[in-house]
DNA sequence: AGCACGCCGACT
DNA sequence: GTCGGCGTGCTC
C-alpha cells in the first residue's frame, strides 16, 4: 500500500493549510474528506508532500479521496492562488466556496443516501435543453467587423474595450468573435451582470452555434440555478465537455482548461463585484485569467468603468469602438425635463403624463423608471416632525403595500418588518402620511390616471419568487403589457420591442451622492435605461425629469459625448488621487458600538504606522482616519471603516501582507468582526 | 468558522 | 443538585 503525505486547504478563516496521511492514490487538486477536530470536511489538495511538515503523531488520515471529478488543473488552482492572495483570504477560504454546495460538502458522499455522490445524482437527472432555433446570420457593419477582426487575430493576452452603445451590435461581436475560438476547439467563457440576462443570451448563443456546438456543450452558470443543475454545470466544465459557458461573476471561477476568449458584458456594472465573503471582481479577475492562459479578452460597455477607460487610454487595453447603431436600430432622442418649472402631479411633471398617454393612444409601450421599490420611502407626521425608524438599523422603514390590500413598514437592510401604526407613536396624531414615493405608489397611480392600461411592475417585490422574473419580463415582451413600472432591474439588456418612451422619475437622487463614482454610475444608469426606448421603431424618446438640466451628467447624455465625461472624471480623479490613479483597501469593523469598532481600527492603524515608518513606506501607503459607516447600524450591529491606499499596486499588496496577520491577532484578541475588501467599489 | 471544554446562574 | 449561558482555544 504506498502512503504518502499531503497539505490540504479548508474553508477556515486561517492563512495555513492542514497535513494529511493518505493510503490512496492522490494527486494535486483532488478534493479529499478530511477528520478536522471533531468534524469531517471537504478540502482541496494542493501539495504532495515527501515528509509531513508537522509532528508525525498528531497527523491523521485522510478519509476518503475523491474521484468524482477530475482534480482541479494547475492553472485553476494558480486562478484561486492569485485571488487568494490579492484579496487576503486564505486559500481555502477561495476555493470551497466557489464550488457548488454538493461539492463541498462531506454529507453528500458519506449520507446514506448519497447515492454514488452528487454527481453521479446530477448526471442522473435529465435536463430539458430547448431545440435552438436556426439563427439567421446577420451582417456587419464595418466598424463590428473591424472588431471582430482584431479580437479574432490576437496573439495570445490581449485586452479589448468594446465601447458603444446599446444597439450598437456588441452581442453580435461577441458571437461573430467567439464562433473564431470555437472552430479553434477553445472554450468561451461570457460574463453577464444579471441572472436576468442568462435566458435571453442563452437563447442567442445556443441559436448561433447550433450546427458547431451540441446542446450539452452550452452550459450556464449562477446562483438561480439548483444545487443539482450548479454541480452538472461545474462537473462538465471540469470534464472538459463544454465549449461556451454563460454566467454571472461567479462564472469566472469555473474550470475551464481550454479557454480561447473570455467575455465581459456591461464590464463597468457593480454586479461583477461580489459583496460578501472574498470579495472579488470577476472583470478584474477575467482580466487576470485571461492574461495567465494568454488569451483576449473583451469587455463590452457603453459606458465603461474609469479603471478600464484609463487602461484604454493609456494603450493597456486595445479600444474599439462601435459607433453607428448597428442597422434597423434608431437613436431615442434623449430630453431633460425640467421639474422646477410646473408642479408635479405624483411625482410626474405634466408633460410626462401627457406623453406616457399619448404613447398608450398609439399602442406603444413606456417604461417609467424609478430606483426605488415599495410604496413610499418613509411613514411621516406633519405634527411632530416623526418618521418611521427601524429599531435595529439606523434608516427609515419603508412603507410597502403586502399583498392583500393592507400596508406594512419594512426595513431593506435587515429584513425588520411591523405594521404600520394608526396613530403617530411621539405625539399621538391621527394623521400619519407617506413621504415620497416608490414603485408600487407610481403604479397606482398611473392605474388611476389610466384605467384601461395594464400596468406591470417589476421590481424586487414583484420578481421574489424564483421564476416569476421571467414569466413578468416575458409577458413584457410578447406586448401584453403598456406600461412597465421599475426598478434598475428593467433597465439592463432587455429589447422590448413595443417600447417607445422611458421616463426617468428620480434621477437627482443620485446626483449628490457621497461616492466619488455616483455620477459615472448615474450616467451608466441614465444612458442603459435610455438605450431601451425605441430600439425597434423611429421615435422612441427618453424623458429625464430634474431640477438640475444644466449638470454634466445630464448634458453629456445631451450631446452624446462619453468620451469628453469620462476623461473631465479621470482628470478629476488624477487630481484628488483617487482611483484609477490610487488603489485601496477598506478594513470594515462591526460591533455593539461604534466606539469599539473605532477603538479596534485605531489600534490597528497605529499598529501599521510604527511599521510603516520602519519600512519607510509611509510615504506611498496611507491609512485615513477610522470612521463609522454612513449607515451607521444595522440589525444591532455598528460599523465603522478605515481606508488605506497607496498610489502603488504592488506596495499596497507588500502593506497589507505584513500587516493583516497582526491585525488579525488584534481582531482575535478582541473578539472583533472585522472584514478586508480590496478594491472597494463603495466607500 | 465550528465545536468542545470549562466555569457560574435559575430550574426539576 | 443539574441544564445551559457563552468565553477561549484548537483544529493537521
Amino acid at each position: 500500500m504506498q502512503v504518502s503525505w499531503v497539505r490540504v486547504v479548508l474553508d477556515i478563516p486561517r492563512q495555513e493549510a492542514f497535513d494529511y496521511r493518505c493510503e490512496h492514490p492522490v494527486q494535486k487538486g483532488q478534493r479529499v474528506i478530511v477528520p478536522f477536530g471533531s468534524r469531517q470536511l471537504i478540502g482541496v489538495v494542493i501539495e504532495l508532500l515527501p515528509a509531513p511538515a508537522f509532528d508525525p503523531e498528531q497527523i491523521r488520515d485522510v478519509e476518503q479521496v475523491l474521484d468524482d471529478l477530475p482534480a482541479l488543473s494547475a492553472s485553476w488552482l494558480a486562478l484561486a492562488q492569485f485571488a487568494s492572495r490579492y484579496y487576503q483570504r486564505s486559500l481555502g477560504e477561495v476555493i470551497l466556496p466557489v464550488l457548488p454546495n454538493g461539492l463541498r460538502k462531506p454529507t453528500a458522499y458519506l449520507g446514506k443516501r448519497s447515492a454514488g455522490g452528487p454527481v453521479a445524482r446530477a448526471d442522473r437527472k435529465k435536463r430539458g435543453t430547448v431545440a435552438p432555433a436556426l439563427a439567421s446570420p446577420i451582417v456587419l457593419n464595418a466598424q463590428q467587423q473591424h472588431a471582430v477582426q482584431k479580437i479574432s487575430q490576437s496573439d495570445g493576452y490581449a485586452a479589448y474595450l468594446l465601447h458603444g452603445v446599446t444597439g450598437s451590435g456588441k452581442t453580435e461581436v461577441y458571437l461573430h468573435a467567439a464562433l473564431t475560438f470555437l472552430q479553434r476547439g477553445q472554450q468561451i467563457l461570457m460574463l453577464v451582470p444579471e441572472i436576468n440576462l442568462t435566458p435571453q443570451l442563452e437563447t442567442a448563443v445556443r441559436a448561433r452555434f447550433a450546427d458547431i456546438v451540441a446542446p450539452d456543450e452550452i452550459a450556464v452558470f449562477h446562483s438561480g440555478l439548483a444545487d443539482g443543475e450548479r454541480i452538472k454545470a461545474w462537473a462538465d466544465a471540469q470534464r472538459g465537455k463544454l465549449k461556451v459557458l454563460l454566467g454571472t461573476r461567479m462564472a469566472i471561477f469555473a474550470p475551464l482548461d481550454n479557454p480561447g476568449l473570455i467575455i465581459v458584458d456591461e464590464e463597468h456594472d457593480a454586479s461583477y463585484k461580489q459583496q460578501e465573503g472574498l470579495r472579488y471582481s470577476a472583470r478584474d479577475l477575467a482580466v487576470w485569467r485571461a492574461h495567465h492562459a494568454g488569451i483576449p479578452l473583451v469587455l463590452g460597455s457603453a459606458t465603461p468603468s474609469l479603471e478600464t477607460w484609463h487602461h484604454a487610454l493609456s494603450g493597456r487595453y486595445t479600444r474599439l469602438t462601435l459607433e453607428q447603431r448597428a442597422r434597423t436600430r434608431f437613436l431615442p432622442d434623449i430630453r431633460l425635463v425640467d421639474t422646477r418649472k410646473a408642479k408635479l402631479n405624483q411625482g410626474f411633471e405634466p408633460s410626462v403624463l401627457e406623453a406616457i398617454r399619448s404613447r398608450l393612444e398609439r399602442g406603444e409601450q413606456s417604461m417609467v423608471f424609478l430606483n426605488r421599490r415599495g410604496y413610499a420611502p418613509v411613514m411621516h407626521c406633519a405634527a411632530c416632525g416623526w418618521v418611521s425608524q427601524c429599531p435595529r438599523c439606523s434608516v427609515h422603514t419603508v412603507l410597502h403595500r403586502t399583498p392583500g390590500s393592507g400596508y406594512q413598514l419594512q426595513c431593506h437592510h435587515c429584513g425588520f418588518h411591523s405594521r404600520v401604526p394608526s396613530i403617530c407613536p411621539d405625539c399621538g396624531n391621527q394623521d400619519l402620511q407617506p413621504l415620497g414615493r416608490g414603485t408600487q405608489r407610481v403604479e397606482e397611480f398611473l392605474q388611476e390616471a389610466f384605467p384601461a392600461a395594464r400596468i406591470q411592475r417589476i421590481d424586487a417585490d414583484s420578481t421574489r419568487l424564483k421564476g416569476s422574473a421571467l414569466r413578468l419580463f416575458d409577458e413584457v415582451h410578447t406586448g401584453n403589457i403598456d406600461i412597465l413600472v421599475g426598478t434598475q432591474m428593467v433597465a439592463k439588456g432587455h429589447d422590448f420591442k413595443r417600447l417607445g418612451l422611458v421616463a426617468v422619475l428620480n434621477a437627482d437622487s443620485m446626483l449628490f451622492s457621497a461616492d466619488f463614482r455616483a455620477p459615472e454610475r448615474l450616467f451608466a444608469q441614465l444612458l442603459q435605461v435610455a438605450g431601451r426606448a425605441g430600439r425597434h421603431a423611429e421615435g422612441g424618446q427618453v424623458l429625464i425629469q430634474t431640477g438640475y438640466p444644466d449638470h454634466t451628467v445630464y448634458q453629456t447624455l445631451l450631446n452624446n459625448d462619453f468620451p469628453a465625461f469620462a476623461d473631465d472624471l479621470l482628470a478629476e480623479r488624477q487630481d484628488t488621487g483617487l482611483p484609477p490613479f490610487t488603489f485601496q483597501a477598506l478594513i470594515t469593523a462591526e460591533a455593539k458600538s461604534v466606539q469599539l469598532a473605532l477603538a479596534f481600527l485605531d489600534e490597528i492603524r497605529a499598529l501599521a504606522a510604527s511599521f510603516l515608518s520602519g519600512e519607510g513606506e509611509s510615504e506611498v501607503v496611507r491609512l485615513y482616519d477610522p470612521v463609522p459607516l454612513r449607515i451607521l447600524r444595522v440589525a444591532h450591529v455598528e460599523r465603522a471603516q478605515l481606508l488605506v491606499e497607496s498610489a502603488s499596486r504592488p506596495a499596497l499588496q507588500r502593506f497589507l501582507q505584513q500587516w493583516l496577520p497582526q491585525v488579525q491577532t488584534i481582531g482575535q484578541k478582541q473578539r472583533m468582526r472585522y472584514f478586508i475588501e480590496v478594491d472597494p467599489l463603495e466607500i
